[in-house]
DNA sequence: CAGCTATTTTCAGTAGTTGAAACTCCGAGC
DNA sequence: GCTCGGAGTTTCAACTACTGAAAATAGCTG
């Protein structure tokens, strides 16, 4: 549960007024994505306002089709959202970082046999934005779409470290989120070379997650996993710089 | 180009008050989400607000990640929307949908060897939400999270059709949105078994598309197509009242 | 360096937003 | 059938959060 995301540092929020109408209609949709179907007053006291200022939020969100109603009254995610959404998975920012990393995924499962993720940072949360899952009957599964805190977590670690092109650094932690589930994450960069001169200042811009039971991710087979993740990081970090090249 | 969806009818539009902060940040959202990437005077410009406005809204949004800003101050939709693009996909009211017709999405392809798409309504337009895509050489991809317009194309006739479950009507139609591509359409209905009466109202819930290149459907080869959307139309539909029983 | 354009900040006026209260609707219990 | 309670909707006066012109700043280009 990552709260209804609120203002989030990362950015600078320079405080020129705060847009209450505003922060309060993104908070009634954060708050209704993470619930699946929510009653009025259900969504009103979730963001703490009086029903009848959430009515009219809602309504604005309902009109626009980023809401639907059903006929109980319950609000759910409406096309307008899922349009944007949908856009965004294929054509935005984010679209060349899935491509460069869906091959390794692949391959990650295929050396350590475990479920792979990659996650971006969105504020103070880490969310897993795709995945290939493991072939074992237990395996783990589901996460796509999930976000979990920063603090205190490998993929945080991984998220937050200094880009380090070319020996990535490779984060485990067990039981930060789940009991019996560790986690081996390591950093993907990317060279955002500057136009005007070409240093290229590097930047962490998502990650690699390997993730499994504990009892199967330790001794020989967790650091066979490290060096995989390793690599399939450095690979992806690789297949972007060459993107860019690609398509300026 | 589906504008900046005003307030856009099909809903009740129940006027109290206008919102107009809200509208003017949901504009910008859509002017972004239509753009892909645009500098703060562009979106400025586009939905026809001072710049030193237009900066405090596109602020709010990136604050809360649902746009980012690129080192050269371009803006493009950010995380958040990711993220509730997936969390929807799976959980939202449309996950239903999209499970019900993904294998006859598969299944569509491999009879006609055509692309195959999944539509729904947004207001005065319709959204492609899922696909399979052909696997021949020259064949339609890229539509999914775009919006076409109801007027004049099949999508829309197939959407403001009347719910006939048994005997689904199929449109055809050349050159609607691009010269030299037909598209095949079939709405899907689903029984919205009110709870008080058994008697089920149906409606039409969303379109199974065929997309491909006109010299590939004519003659015999857009009869058999015809039949096989008619065909996973009815499945899916029948699919979707059937989950409906297993999960209320 | 001068001149341009894009972006950011400031600030006073006011129109847009707010929420308590009153009202309606609907289902449950008696 | 009538009453009660909770959920949703509407109203409206009060007021503050929003607005946008203008001035300041940053970033290019010739």
């Amino acid at each position: 549960m990552p709260a209804n995301s609120p203002p989030s540092d990362q950015y600078p929020t320079s405080n020129l007024h705060s847009a209450r109408a505003g922060e309060r209609i993104l908070s009634l949709l954060d708050t209704v994505a993470n619930a699946g179907a929510v009653s009025l007053t259900a969504a009103a006291s979730q963001v703490e306002l009086p029903t009848s200022t959430a009515l009219r939020h809602l309504r604005l969100l309902t009109n626009h089709g980023y809401l639907i109603r059903d006929e109980q009254g319950l609000y759910s995610l409406g096309p307008a959202l899922l349009r944007i959404a949908l856009a965004s998975q294929q054509r935005g920012p984010y679209a060349r970082l899935i491509n460069a990393a869906q091959a390794s995924l692949a391959h990650l499962v295929d050396v350590t046999e475990e479920s792979a993720y990659l996650a971006v940072r969105d504020g103070g949360d880490a969310v897993y934005i795709a995945t290939a899952e493991s072939r074992r009957a237990i395996r783990h599964v589901g996460w796509v779409g999930r976000t979990v805190t920063l603090e205190g977590t490998a993929v945080g670690e991984a998220l937050l470290s200094e880009p380090e092109p070319q020996q990535p650094r490779v984060s485990v932690k067990t039981g930060a989120i789940e009991p019996d589930v560790t986690a081996v994450v390591s950093p993907i960069c990317s060279s955002q070379l500057s136009d005007s001169q070409l240093s290229d200042l590097q930047q962490v811009v998502g990650a690699l997650s390997v993730l499994g039971p504990t009892v199967r991710l330790s001794g020989d087979q967790l650091r066979s996993v490290v060096l995989a993740v390793a690599d399939a990081a450095t690979e992806v970090s690789r297949a972007l710089g060459l993107a860019e090249m690609a398509q300026p």
